[in-house]
DNA sequence: AACGGTTGTGCAAACGTTTGTTGTTGATAA
DNA sequence: TTATCAACAACAAACGTTTGCACAACCGTT
């Protein structure tokens, strides 16, 4: 079945499409009366516009490109909720792609996007990406572009951020009220990610500032669920069980969390904890988990509602923004 | 700055935008000469080919678009993930929509894709959707579909899902099995959906073929985890408490784990539970709980394979396909 | 010398819109 | 009456590609 085109109700109507198109468009120079049959006659015969067409013609696509490295159980379908929400909102449609935590694939999408003419796109890196060299071709097609959560450091480029020290402090200096002297442990996510390096770096600071001891091997890496797991069992295994543990992110607690159900250990007496959190994850634990909120939906939203705006010609005061992390108990 | 077309190589090394073309695809009737020449120049240039005019072009646009009800956390993500893959493949596009579980929004979802001329759409359909008739249209401009997970009962259409008589019979199989003649609950979903209607019955319909006794107010519905937590609560504080309990999904699964959390129930000694789940959630709770695995990764593969067959002109032998439901203890 | 067959390239139309310009009305004011 | 101005609608070009067709140049056969 052929789609009915503007030229079809044109030659019904014995009018010209542009006549036809200025109709639809409820332009001001048609009357009123035609207007009212085109409408009429469009809506009969099912008419629906080419987007392809008013996309060549237009040279823009309505469409804005969400970029991620992998969605996983945490934080990405919140992203994609937010982003979701705002962009239908504006009337925008969204093309989703995942870099499966591989540069080439991320480059891959890039590429994609610029030659689908996206108006935007919101990304987060993977945790092998160096540098965004391949993302200066898009600001020559004055493609806009909004990174968000994972990140590097850098000032050219807007960015919508958990403010890592701010909450990796706040988390700490909470955990440690909760028990003075006593011994303190962090498991931190992948060492390559620059959100890894700026927590562990507020970490020791927030420690060294409030004259808490901490042993550098207490300090461990996991870049997944398993491997957390695997490092909580050593940190409980060692002679000096840690007391106090900080948690860099919901995979870290998955996996430190069938630790302690594994190890039958009871939370908070045995050991305290505090993790940065999405929130759901605590919510389904046996155990309670104070944590500070890093809410992908708040930074799906705000990462979002930035691109839009640069989209639409406003200037935004901050480069970098970020959300806020409050400390849920 | 303007994008490099077509017409600009050709332009620069005076020949045709038709040769070009050619050129650039590699068609066999340029000479090898001027195809290395127009790559090359196209390559310096940054020439990336402009989809909207192609699209309009060829009368395609090489993408399909993907309608969820939410993207909550149990689900929705693993069918993403999988139909992302998919698509990457096969060279295509994805388009995310969500209905937020509004027919509403569903209708206006599919409208979108109409417009923008989608090749395909995968849809699982929200609890309000009782009929189809918003899709008809699609099948007349030849859009193909797929329906997954939450479907209606009819004929016409593709569909994979999930075997929801098989995987609730396994269930409940192994669910009494572990304890002949003890008291047993069943906690479902929405009752507006299918699935829930389906796996009810054939709750009901094993039970009695095991001539196992079970009252009727020992079967509750609960359209959310905070809905199937004070489900659970109720029927604990009943005069008779249930040993077995069938969980129909990961959403109640949720609801009853909590309850169990602030009961401080010991599962399996004082209750069996059997639910059918994704199993993520089964493998971060501090009990054992035996699932029949309803993959949402599995759905979404074999959906996205099927589209593609469909736009590819191959014809599917069954209308509707399962998925494997397996047992995981 | 005439023919047929490759090989390589150009020409022009088409996909469905939008929009600047032009042209035709009819009405109003001078 | 003529000039002025809306109001309305048509015309044509353009967005960047692809593709059927034509055609020229060359080759080797008869």
């Amino acid at each position: 079945m052929k789609r009915v085109t503007i030229k079809d109700i044109a030659k019904y109507l014995n009018i010209n499409p542009s006549t036809v198109s200025r109709a639809l468009r409820n332009h001001s120079d048609v009357s009123s009366q035609l207007k009212e049959q085109v409408t009429q006659l469009a809506n009969k015969l099912g008419y629906k516009p080419n987007y392809a067409a008013i996309n060549l013609r237009k040279g823009k696509s309505n469409t804005i490109g969400l970029i991620i490295p992998e969605i996983s159980t945490y934080f990405a379908p919140s992203v994609i909720r937010a982003v979701e929400d705002i962009t239908h909102d504006m009337g925008y449609n969204l093309l989703i792609l995942q870099s499966n935590d591989s540069v080439e694939r991320e480059i891959q999408n890039v590429e994609i996007c610029a030659q689908l003419g996206v108006e935007g796109i919101l990304i987060s890196l993977t945790k092998e990406s160096t540098d965004l060299e391949h993302f200066s071709e898009l600001a020559h097609l004055d493609t806009k572009i909004v990174f968000f959560d994972k990140t590097l450091h850098e000032e050219y480029w807007n960015k919508v951020t958990i403010p890592d020290k701010k909450a990796t402090t706040d988390a700490v200096v909470y955990l440690t009220r909760m028990g003075k002297g006593k011994k303190i442990a962090g498991i931190f996510g992948d060492e390559r990610l620059s959100i890894t390096q700026d927590r562990l770096a507020a970490y020791k600071d927030t420690l060294a500032e409030l004259k808490f001891k901490y042993q550098e091997n207490k300090i461990q890496f996991a870049s997944n669920a398993l491997a957390a797991e695997q490092s909580f069992m050593r940190l409980w295994k060692s002679d000096s069980k840690p007391q106090l543990l900080f948690i860099m992110s919901d995979e870290i607690l998955e996996g430190v969390s069938k630790a302690i159900y594994k190890l039958k250990i009871n939370v908070p007496d045995e050991i305290k904890i505090v993790a940065l959190s999405d929130g759901y994850l605590p919510s389904i634990l046996s155990f309670k988990v104070p944590y500070i909120q890093t809410s992908g939906f708040s930074i799906g939203l705000k990462a979002a509602q930035t691109l839009f705006d640069l989209i639409k010609g406003k200037t935004i005061e901050h480069k970098k923004q970020y959300i806020d992390t409050p400390l849920v108990k």
